[in-house]
DNA sequence: CCTTCTGATGTTATTTTATAACATAACATA
DNA sequence: TATGTTATGTTATAAAATAACATCAGAAGG
């Protein structure tokens, strides 16, 4: 793994780590602590590469980056972004990709990338009732 | 209508004369025109605005908007955007609403928001195979 | 009528996110 | 060793969004 990109490794090891979804300069912080030149398009290409690969997801409602946590690195997985904690969850379901196709059916339409995001509060900070 | 808002009518107007998603800059423009002295705070207060009215949908995935065409002004259509002619369609379909539904009951989530945006090639450009 | 408060709007400057364009390096292959 | 190809580095800038504060217009109360 990891033979495309050099910084495929430590970018992912960085966006493993992290509790919450990180933006791509919160991830060049970190990979400057030991690479003090590292510049924006090294990130942003490492990035690129790593979601084309399925191995990190990048959060369109919020300009941010997670590592995927499942086994299938599956691009079309629904998103849950806990406004309240920052936590992320992938859910891969083929209910809803089934749903999807029938709306699409009709209109003629070919997808050929998902974006599936729900904002909203987790199950642990919903009951925090405060 | 607008009567919270100074440039929501003028903006929208924009929106809906437009065959394409328009970017805050783009529309930032187009009311320069007549208005040179217009700055950014005032459209992303109106696209705001219009957002939550749903009077028209930010496009997560293009940093884009769009005039909402629908009947229902509805924050959570399945939104279509050809990335050939770049022509945006909404879909409101509960079936995709319920099967999310169902995703998330397992998990506790309690969504207030969400994003569908399926990225392809509409019915027109599938056509043309070239 | 004038004052004061409030919320909308204007203004300046800056921050954050992302990419263009070009230079260099690393490696394979002839 | 020359040559092409692809990855990586570098510089500069573009594009998207917002912070912070100034001003203005209208309501409410005196």
């Amino acid at each position: 793994m990891g033979r495309k990109n050099r910084w495929s490794v430590a970018v992912l090891e960085i966006l493993q780590t992290s509790e919450q979804p990180m933006s791509a300069y919160e991830i060049l912080g970190k990979l400057r602590d030991k690479n003090p030149k590292i510049a924006p398009p090294t990130i942003y290409r490492t990035l690129s590469d790593l979601v084309e690969r399925g191995r990190a997801h990048r959060l369109e409602s919020l300009n941010a980056y997670i590592a995927c946590k499942t086994d299938k690195h599956d691009e079309s997985a629904v998103i849950t972004i806990c406004d309240d904690c920052g936590v992320v969850s992938e859910h891969i379901d083929t209910g809803v990709l089934d749903a999807l196709s029938a709306v699409i059916a009709n209109s003629g339409f070919a997808p050929s990338r998902h974006v599936i995001e729900l904002q909203g509060v987790c199950e642990n900070c919903g009951h925090e009732q405060n």
